[in-house]
Order: structure tokens, then sequence, then C-alpha cells
DNA sequence: TTGACATATTCCTATATAGGAATATATTGT
DNA sequence: ACAATATATTCCTATATAGGAATATGTCAA
């Protein structure tokens, strides 16, 4: 079998590095696909495509407005992943703090 | 083209549900492989394939003892998954907090 | 060396992609 | 109806997988 579908859950669909930097393009306010296009330098085809996926995981919400369509963030879809990476938080940092010790231990001695 | 390796970030590497279950249990403290595979229930192979995808990546480290061999996270490396999830934190909190006081607005009128 | 234990790797196959090019659909203004 | 604008979809191909089964490698003890 092949890998996940990137359709299946938010953690497949922010593997892939453009959709990451659409979503923090989009964090805040609503965007057009064209502004998406002309901020990003992607191909008008490819952020359609990557927006359909971010759209089917429910990481972002669309509405038409005239013949533009207007992505926004949905935040709440985020939050799993911000979670399950925050567990770690503690843990990268009390890894710091000993760097930071054990480098100053070195300067003492 | 195929998707990128799983082993070409953290972010690609994440997005298999049993890395995520073995990084967290990993979390903290060194488990031997057998360890894995009894808590998590994963076939050896397995566990063994995931971890090598975890160690190419950084997300862990790993040292012999004997015949086993001791893994443990490396939460250094989780930091940039952590922390590009952790700039939209900000966001959903402000979307929970408007639709708390939607909520309350519908209550009280 | 032999056996037991612990972990890692190598086969194989089917599939979901990313990448690219072309085209289709939808909406508005004339 | 037509053209222009804005966005979405459909072709195609090559590739990195996940899944499974079997086997290989490494380490220790007797």
């Amino acid at each position: 079998m092949a890998r996940a579908a990137t359709t299946s859950d938010a953690f497949n669909a922010v593997a892939e590095p453009r959709r990451r930097a659409i979503l923090s393009f989009l964090a805040g306010r609503e965007h057009a696909v064209g502004e998406i296009v002309m901020n990003l330098g992607y191909e008008q085809p490819w952020v359609s495509k990557h927006l359909r996926v971010l759209l089917e995981v429910g990481l972002v919400d669309a509405r038409r407005e005239g013949r533009r369509m207007l992505y926004r963030t949905n935040p709440e879809a985020i939050r799993p992943l911000q979670e399950w990476a925050s567990t770690f938080e503690r843990l990268w940092k009390h890894q710091l703090l000993q760097m930071k010790e054990r480098a100053e231990g070195k300067r003492l001695s």
C-alpha cells in the first residue's frame, strides 16, 4: 500500500511545505487564490490543488465573492497538530537548559 | 514525481500516526525496541523501520546496550514543528473565545 | 561453536501522490 | 452571446512509500 492520503488528516496535509506556506499566508486574514499566487509565486493550478487538500481536511474554509474565492485558515483544525507538538515543548526547553548549564560549567572550570 | 520522502524532514516523518505514537512513548525516557513493541503492539520489523525513519530525520537518538538498542527522542528536532504549529495558537484561541461569546450572547437574549 | 535473544534489513506489491501541461468551469461586464 | 477574468479540474508519469513475510545481522552465555 501507499502512504496515507494527504487528505486523511492535518498531519499529512501539512507535510507539504507549500501547504504550510499557504496556511501561514492565510493566517489571520482571508485571501483570494490570485493573491496567494502573487505573494508566494506558485503556479495557479498548484495553489488550487493545495487549497483543495487543505479544504478537504478542514484546515481552511472558503467562500465565493464574485469571481474570486476567498480562503481563510480554520485554526481549530490546526489545534490537534499544535497540541501534539507542544507536548514536547517541555522536553526541548529542558534540553536547552541543560546545554546552557553545561556550557556555563565549562566556562567556569 | 512522488511525495517527498518521509526521511526528508520532521514534518513528513510525523505524518505517520505510528511514528507519532512511538515519539510520544519515547518522550522523556529511553526505551528499547522490544519495549516499544510490547507497549504499542506493533510488529517488531515495523518498529525498527519507523525508528530508522525517525533516526534519519534526527527525531530520535539511539545507543546500544548489550543486545538491546535504546532509543530516545531528540526534542530539539521536534522544535521547528512545534514552533510552526504554535503560530496558529493565538488564532484558535481567539476563535474559541468568539464562539464562547456568541454562545453566551444567545443565552442572554 | 552453538543457541537464544534482540534488532535490522531485504524482498515484494499496490497506491497516493507531486510535478507539469492543458483544459474546463464559473462569474462578471459589455 | 461574447470576451475577460478567476479558479478548478483533468490528463499523464515517476516515485516513495506502507504493508507483509521472510531473513539477516548483532550480541551474549554456556
